[in-house]
DNA sequence: CGGGCAATTGAAATACATCAAGGCGTGTGG
DNA sequence: CCACACGCCTTGATGTATTTCAATTGCCCG
């Protein structure tokens, strides 16, 4: 595992890489140049479908508007803290399976995906999972663990990952007494909630085959949010033992429904990677909203 | 509904009423005592098993905790802040089965329950529900509503309840900027996640008589962190229903399962009220920890 | 006293899990 | 380059947990 300190996290630093898909990525050493102005323009112009630039990454990245914009923005109280430009983060790239995070551990830092899946679950001592939600380029490993290290939850990579590592200490300091990082933080924290609730009732209330099709369409949606271009296709990297442990189902029980959905034309999947082929009655059976 | 605005949540104040159980219950009118000193030992001589008295709740109440104690605490960093003293709250009683949020209201208040059992679910439009947390005395009516409105919840009176409602805008304002309150802030807050992946791991992954037991030995926890007096019975308002919605079960199979576990032994349930006959014999079957 | 909610119980249906076998792709070591 | 192992997916047969349906009882409350 590669490592690189780098400081603050400027718009340009950005260009580092925030892409969906997976792609065999480089480290590259962003320090001494962050506060270059690199423009997207100058950047390999490789917008293809799925493919998200630094842009878009960056627009929806908390990380990004927590920490960044918002620096921009709070420029209405005044004062330019030095807390502000010293805000340190290192760089990581890990393999897929490999772990983000390890259950029992208490860590001092607050990781960010920067490319790759990843996703975050919690386990019982005899193996059974549960997949609480999966993380893509952009997504902070748990809203929770910004401002408390919380454990219990296993984060881990599923295709290879690329990941910021914050301080806490330092996000906290820098965090509190502005009102309006605070409020963005609860937002992030009360959609995280909302979440979690909302898969306790696909959980406890849903069939097999509503709970696949409706994580099939969050993904989507999750996936639509981080690209420019529009598509029913994206890139799909999850095994379907993914799918079941988010699901709360066996492999086998997937496999059967996924064929079902897909026998009837509303979905395909080949090749790590999924094309929404009836969205109305896909959504139908998701009882979609 | 009666309803009296108070002034502030002074230590006295909460002699309104802590109590687990839930006896017919009058509104008293406590805005012109409140700040009164009325002690424990003034009242009337009821702490039986199961009976709270104010001094623990309000150990427990993290209303209490955050506005109150942290107030007094939070002298060290000097100011005795206006905002402190015109903290307000209006007290309601409503009878059991009787909303305190509907699902769709975004609301400006903030409910804490004082007595009685409350519950707070996610409901489908087609009547199937998922109950998220039971609410006891003490409990805030979701953290996450502390700071922003958060809705698509539905908190439900199960006996006869007793609540404060705060203004939302009163709490932040007196929360900003006191880093000790954000702090305790983050602890229920996380605390709350933390239950909700827990409800999804046992959704997904337990099987009917685990999830079952469970929920017996987290409520049997919740109200003994409420009562002095330990004891392996008490009260026990809920209907099977309840746990149903709280198990991701159907009525009949809880009606089966509970029937076997009282059949072996391990737990009574009578006259609404439970006693765990054999805590080590059902934590095996809960999978406890 | 009657009506409605709550709980119990049994029989039948069904959704999902488990078990087992085979195919397919992929990496790996000979 | 091939043989092989291994993980992943598929499929069918079988088992089981849970639901659904239905009938009965008790209980509380008006």
């Amino acid at each position: 595992m590669t490592s690189t300190v780098i400081k603050a996290l400027p718009k340009s630093a950005s260009a580092a890489g925030f892409n969906v898909s997976a792609p065999a990525m480089e480290m590259r050493s962003i320090g001494s140049q962050a506060l270059a102005p690199v423009r997207p323009a100058q950047l390999p112009q490789l917008v293809a479908a799925n493919t998200m630039t630094c842009d878009v990454a960056c627009t929806i990245c908390p990380a990004f508007n927590l920490l960044c914009c918002g620096m921009k923005e709070g420029d209405a109280d005044g004062e330019g803290r030095p807390a502000t430009q010293s805000l340190s983060a290192t760089v990581h790239t890990i393999p897929a399976r490999r772990l983000i995070l390890h259950p029992k551990e208490w860590s001092d830092f607050v990781p960010i995906i920067c490319s790759g899946w990843a996703m975050s679950s919690v386990a019982l001592p005899d193996g059974r999972r549960q997949i609480i939600s999966f993380l893509l380029p952009g997504d902070i490993v748990s809203a929770g663990s910004l401002l408390a290290p919380m454990s219990g939850h296993t984060v881990e990579a599923i295709t290879e990952v690329t990941y910021r590592k914050f301080k806490r200490e330092e996000i906290k300091g820098l965090m509190f007494g502005r009102a309006d990082l605070l409020e963005k933080l609860f937002g992030l924290w009360n959609e995280a909630k909302a979440r979690a609730d909302q898969l306790a009732l696909d959980l406890g209330r849903r069939r097999a085959d509503e709970r696949i099709a409706r994580l099939i369409l969050r993904l989507s949606e999750k996936v639509a949010k981080r690209t420019t271009v529009r598509s029913q296709t994206f890139d799909f990297p999850l095994r379907q033992r993914h799918i079941a442990d988010a699901t709360g189902l066996t492999p086998v029980h997937v496999s059967k429904v996924l064929g079902e959905l897909q026998r009837a034309g509303l979905v395909e999947i080949n090749s790590r990677s999924l094309t929404i082929k009836n969205a109305t009655e896909l959504q139908r059976v998701a009882d979609w909203r």
